[in-house]
Parts: structure tokens; sequence; C-alpha cells
RNA sequence: GCCGAUGUAGCUCAGUCGGUAGAGCAAUUCACUCGUAAUGAAUAGGUCAACGGUUCGAUUCCGUUCAUCGGCUCCA
């Protein structure tokens, strides 16, 4: 065990990285390096693009530099002679971040050899205590993240304090990319898309879709079981819908664009939210009936910008698992309470345990009475506390149109994916003139407040293919057993059991390819198929099946019924 | 959208320093009739992402577009 923190490890291996490319391309400008919860990037800016094989020079360079056990040697400047030494290297971003540290704060340097670089540190003793590093990657980023400023190199590393925890960590990202859902949902036959249909736009197979229906029955039964009711509502609204809401004012940029017909301007909808409401003012609404909680899979389109699709888990069509919940004040804390709670049980129930919540108050620019977004964040917080959970707090990240609280999951590679989402909306009840006849039969404006669990159907498939490396519980699986009769002589047997067990509910399939038993077994457990039943001359004379289970293996041969009470038994327990 | 990379058979990939392409797996057919992770043989399968330019000739070189991948930003 290393005396330093990855983070310092990491932190140092970046300023090594640094050090590599000084050498190599005496004229880079240097940003910031600092270590991320997976290792370490530098960005720089370079007078051309960055190949593989420069990668590979600059990991070179690394090794020799951490060979030579070069200390990490800390100074202090003042201020001018910060910038006049950054000044004289023609350091202009190194510039900008000197400007951002305080006028009382100390401004400190760390040299390593010949390389110099404004930073806070700490770091390590010297090169030598960088165990273990490897370049992953080149990509572009711009300045401070923003897109109006250059872009820049960035190189990502890995550090670790030894070989052989980086060759784990390796191991690891190998294993994580054979689950990506990308590559799983083509092998399964699972999804595709189609440039003919368009980029983001999701075809969902059978066995997809199967999967699909399966999580939506479910969903559908939790939320009525929950006080939802369930809505449809259309995929286009007139104009005047859309300006009333505000959506096209800001939020035009990612709509689809406007079809013209009977001289009406129509939209698809990028939000589901404004149906909703139409709802809500069809008639007149008394507080008797609060809280509502009114659901809907609602299909969505948005304009998402090329270069951020992502497989499932970002795409431009998607179907939200979209829920509003119009309650009085007094109503607020429980409902929010109990959308968390809702929320977080059947995460659980899918088997995941990394959740992080985020909570985002109110921006500089916000719409709404302060009172109600106090009232809100405390629902909010109180809620969070409720469920005992920590959760990080972004200052002023909430939209203008209230706070919120996303869960974020991980993916298979540790990449976060923002799922659930309980956000307040002082704007719509607003701008749509929402009402309720209170007890002191006087109008009141309701909270609103929007909700998604999974996110997006597709988001979540995506994330669960990847949980589940696509073998899939018995309950979701799409094909759940498949028949492999032995030779051709038991074919007919084998279809007759297909049917039985059909019958019976089941989803089975028979492989009559002319093939040799092996071969089969390998294909079904390659498309990691729970139950692999073969039928052979005895079992076709018997009425019986030999078994084998996806994670328990062969458990010899057995009755048709008895079969079926142990896959019912796996289906109601979910596993 | 921006930076960088990639696009060849259903899948995974090779290949052509410019003369219209090949493997393995999958598919189809035939033979074999087989007991728990690959039986053998044959056949078929491609506007080499699309469009333009250069050239006697472009899958190959150049340009544009589209799509995908790694990121940035944004987000369910």
């Amino acid at each position: 065990m290393s005396e330093y923190s990855l983070d310092t490890i990491r932190h140092s291996a970046a300023h090594v990285m640094a050090a590599a490319v000084k050498q190599l391309f005496p004229n880079a400008k240097f940003d910031i390096g600092p270590a991320t919860e997976n290792g370490f990037y530098y960005d720089f800016d370079l007078d051309r693009s960055l190949t593989p094989e420069d990668l590979k020079s600059i990991e070179k360079a690394m090794r020799k530099l951490i060979g030579r056990k070069l200390p990490f040697e800390r100074f202090e400047l003042s201020r001018a002679e910060a910038e006049k030494m950054l000044k004289e290297d023609n350091q202009t971003f190194k510039l900008e971040r000197l400007a951002d540290i305080p006028e009382d704060g100390v401004i400190t340097f760390y040299r390593t050899g010949d390389y110099v670089d404004l930073c806070r540190g700490p770091h390590v003793e010297h090169s030598g205590c960088i165990g273990a590093v490897k370049l992953l990657s080149v990509a572009g980023s711009y300045f401070r993240g923003d897109e109006k400023n250059p872009m820049l190199q960035r190189i990502y590393g890995i550090a670790f304090a030894t070989e052989e925890e980086l060759k784990a960590h390796l191991t690891m990202l190998e294993e994580a990319a054979k689950r990506d859902h990308r590559k799983l949902g083509k092998e399964l036959d699972l999804f595709s898309f189609s440039e003919n249909v368009g980029p983001g736009l999701v075809l969902w197979h059978p066995k997809g879709a199967f999967v699909r229906n399966a999580i939506e029955t479910y969903w559908r039964d939790r939320h009525y079981k929950n006080g939802y009711q369930l809505m449809y509502t259309p995929h286009i609204g007139r104009s005047v819908l859309w300006e009333t809401s505000g959506h096209l004012d800001f939020y035009r940029d990612s709509m689809y664009s406007a079809m013209e017909i009977d001289e009406n301007d129509y939209y698809v909808k990028p939000m589901n939210c404004p149906f909703h409401i139409e709802i809500y003012q069809s008639r007149l609404r008394s507080y008797r009936e609060l809280p509502l909680r009114w659901a809907e899979l609602g299909t969505v389109y948005r304009y998402e910008k090329s270069g951020v699709l992502h497989g499932l888990l970002r795409v431009r069509g998607f179907t939200q698992d979209d829920a509003h919940i119009v309650c009085t004040p007094e109503q607020i804390e429980d409902e929010i309470a109990e959308v968390l709670r809702f929320s977080l049980s059947i995460w659980k129930e899918f088997g995941f345990k990394e959740i992080k919540p985020y909570l985002a108050t109110r921006p500089a620019k916000a719409v709404g009475d302060p009172a109600r977004w106090e009232k809100a964040l405390v629902a909010l917080k109180k809620a969070v506390e409720k469920a005992g959970l920590d959760c990080e707090v972004d200052e002023g990240g909430g939209a203008f149109y209230g706070p919120k609280i996303d869960l974020k999951v991980k993916d298979a590679i540790g990449r976060e994916w923002q799922t659930s989402t309980i956000q307040f909306d002082f704007n719509l009840p607003e701008r749509f003139n929402m009402t309720y006849i209170g007890e002191d039969g006087k109008k009141h404006q309701p909270f609103m407040v929007h909700r998604a669990l999974f996110g997006s159907i597709e988001r979540f498939f995506g994330i669960l293919i990847e949980q589940y490396a696509g073998a899939f519980p018995l309950w979701l699986a799409p094909v759940q057993a498949r028949i492999l009769p032995i030779t051709e002589n038991q074919t007919e047997a084998a279809a007759k059991l297909r049917d039985d067990l059909r019958q019976r509910g089941f989803r089975v399939d028979l492989d009559s390819r002319q093939a040799g038993l092996g071969a089969k077994i390998k294909d079904a457990r390659h498309e990691r198929l729970n139950y692999i039943l073969v039928v052979g001359e005895r079992e076709a004379a018997e009425g019986t099946v030999a078994v084998r289970h996806r994670n328990d293996g062969e458990l010899g041969t057995i009755s048709v019924d008895d079969l079926a009470a142990r896959m019912t038994r796996e289906v109601e327990e979910k596993i």
C-alpha cells in the first residue's frame, strides 16, 4: 500500500505527463491536469493534433521521467513574479487560471525536473512514487468547459501505485466493455438503429420489445398500486400550446421543426407536461381531489446535438415514464418523500445499489415566488433525509422553473447516467393559470412536480442490459427456455414440449437445426438463455426433459410439471 | 454543435503503394442421427457508407455529406 492517496498519485502523474508533452512539444500551452474519479487528464493547446503514436511516445517519455525519480519541489511566488514567468513562456491559459486565485491566496508552483507548473498540490515526493501509468485516449475539450472557448486537446490516463493494480483495472475495463449494451444489443438481437430512420431513433426488435413490454407492465402495475392514474396523450400539438408553455421561446432549439396542417403549425412533443395540464384544465378542480398523481409512458422527441448520441443512453426519440403530481402546499412534503421512496424501491427491485441523489437549488435567473422555492427545497431535503441518503448539492444548479433531485446510476464502465428526476415547476402552473378551489372557496395555485423514475425506457433498458450483462432474469427474459432435440428423430416430441410449455405461459423456442448437441448448447449459452431443455430418445419416450439452468447447471431429467413449477417460482421471485 | 478517429458480406475482421475484393462465424443445401460449450462437405452472400472530383480506369487518391466511436458541452 502506497503512503499516497490515489488522487495524489494521479495528479502527480498528470504533471509528469505534462512534462513529457513539454519535451515533445516545446511550444505547448498548458491548462490544468487534475485527478478524476477514474484516472487523470491534462489539457493542452498544441500546434497539431495528437495521434495514437504520440500517445505511445508520451507514455514512453513519462516512463523515463518516472525512472529518474525526479523530486516534486514546491515553491511560492508573488503574483507579479508568477505573471512574469507565465508571460515569458506565453502560457495564456495558465495566466487565466492564475487570475482565478483570490487576492489573498498563496501562489504555489511545483517543479519536476525541467517542468514547472502553477499548482496547489499536493504531490508525491518524487516521480518514482508513481507506480504504474497508462495513457488511454485523446479527446477534445473546451477551455473551462465552455463551447465559446477554444478547444484544447485532452489526454486521459490512469495511474496506480502498483503494476498489479493497473493490470487489474485494465482487465476490469475490458470486462466492462464486454457488457456494453450496444454490443449486447446487436449480439442478442434486442434493438438497432438505421440510417434510413435517423440517428437516435430506436428500433426495438422482437426480443428487446418483449423486455420493454415486461418492464412497462411491471411499471403500470406498480403505479396503479401506488395511487397513480395513467393517461395517454397525443404526440403532436398546435403551436399555441407550446407558446403558452413557453417551449417555443426557451426550448425551440431542442424541438423538431413544425409541420403545417390546415394552416396551423403542429410540433412533435419534447415533453408531456402541457398535455397533462390540458387535462387538468378540462374542468374546475377542488382541493378535495388533490393530490393528483398522473402518469404516462409518454414518447417525446428532442433534437439532441449529434455528438451526444450514445446507444440507448442518449437518443432523440424516447419514452419517459413521466408523471405529474399536482398538490396543495400542505401535501408537498409527503408527496415528495413518497416519490423518492417509490423510485428507490423500484431501482432496488432491479438490483441497483449505486444510486446517487443530486440536489439542485435556485439559480440566479428564476421564476416563481421565493417562498415557494424555499418550501420546495425543504421538501426535497427532507425526502432525502428520510430515505437515509447522502446527496450532493449543486447550489444554483436548478432549472429556472424549480429545484430538483436527480438520481444517477453508474453504467458498466463507471459512467454516471441521470435516470430518475423529481422537479418542481413554478413556471407552467403560472403560464397555464392552473388553479384549484380551496377550502376557503377561493382559487389557489397548486404545486406541480414532474417526475420520472426510469427516466426513459430506452435509457433504463440500456443500463439494465449492462447491469445483467445481457443475462435477463427469468421474468424479463424474452426467451426463457430453448429445447434441443438430440437428433432429428426427437423433433416432433420437442415441438410438442414447446407447445406444452407455451400453453403454460412460458416463452420457449426450439433449435431444430442439423447440428450436434454441443454446438446447440454453445449457441444457447452464448444467447444467455435461462433454461436449456434437452430431449433425447429417452426423454421423448418418457415425456420428461433433461434440464440445464444458466446459473445452476445440470438439474437432471425431470417431469414437465416439475420444470414448470420451478420456472414459475423463479418468475415470481424475479431473480 | 465542437475536437479527434472510424465506415469492406448478417457478425468479427483481413486486403488492394489505383486494374471492380477475401477469411472465420452465421445462413442455405446435402451427408451424418449424434447425450451437455463448435461433425463434415458444398452453395450462396458485397454499388467496399453516399455523392462529387482527379484519372484510360477509384473500394483505394482528393473534397463534401451521412453515420458510428472516444471526449467536451448539454441531458431522461
